[in-house]
DNA sequence: AACGTAGTGGGAAATAGTGGGAAATAGTGA
DNA sequence: TCACTATTTCCCACTATTTCCCACTACGTT
């Protein structure tokens, strides 16, 4: 379970460390691909497979679905994580979820995501205005 | 059950230390995470897992509720107690809560949660204005 | 007064994150 | 095919932060 959120930097080279609470979790070998809400999606390998096949299983008739699979699985890039736990950035996705130098790296259950940072800050305000919402559903979850 | 409120501090280290009280209860792994109304949540892990199994539940198909998920997931760090009984706060959690140096950690029944000094006595304040109110609300649902 | 304990502070070692050099590889054009 | 250039990969090094541990103080108890 990946948790929290980190600040860290996109370098010349368009390397982004992990952070070192996800390095043993997610492995060596990864998959990064266009996530929603203009972020990029990070998961291990076996997590990857394992949703590549659900997608497999939709159908292909509809348009919609089609067009759904077509950005998953084309913007999907296998990678590896270095020796130091930074992982590489293919330009079409830098430009993608627009990064600059700062990205926020952010744990959210099985997957890690990658905003640039005044994306990042955006959004959050904007849930964070929800949150009476939010405590309502959370109530009727039985969480709180 | 954690019971009681106690003000310490958050040192220059980002550390705040447990009331003796709740250390056994809490046990040795914790995750802290974003609450609701401006303070903390500190769960022991197994609560934790209870909770995050429930929002596994949601799909990430509905824009909400990926928001949803987003917020409580990436705003929860799990962490562990030290050898003398205190938590570490990352930085995002403490700009969140607007955390100073005095703080409150007050139990509330199965978490606990923890305030910026002033924010729990403005809220403190604001309910005991209230109380009149809801005392009548109360009574008008039979309740009192 | 001596002791035990809770909360706090701080020093030193370990480590995470970042940057950059150099070797290896891929791409380009003659 | 070969030379040249640009990009990628691998590795090393620096620095700020984190972690681990020890010590101090305040306070209550015996």
């Amino acid at each position: 379970m990946f948790l929290g959120e980190y600040l860290h930097t996109l370098d010349t080279k368009k390397r982004i460390s992990l952070p070192v609470k996800f390095r043993k979790e997610v492995g060596k070998r990864i998959v990064v691909t266009r996530g929603l809400d203009n972020c990029l999606f990070v998961y291990s390998l076996k997590d990857w497979q394992k949703i590549s096949e659900k997608l497999g299983q939709l159908s292909i008739a509809q348009a919609n679905q089609r067009g759904f699979n077509r950005f998953l699985l084309s913007g999907a890039v296998e990678g590896t994580v270095d020796s130091v736990g930074r992982i590489l950035i293919p330009d079409f996705l830098k430009d993608f979820a627009g990064l600059k130098s700062r990205v926020v790296v952010a744990g959210v259950n099985d997957r890690i995501e990658i905003w640039d940072e005044k994306k990042w800050k955006d959004y959050k305000k904007q849930i964070e205005e929800q949150a009476d919402e939010m405590a309502e559903k959370l109530g009727d979850l039985g969480v709180l």
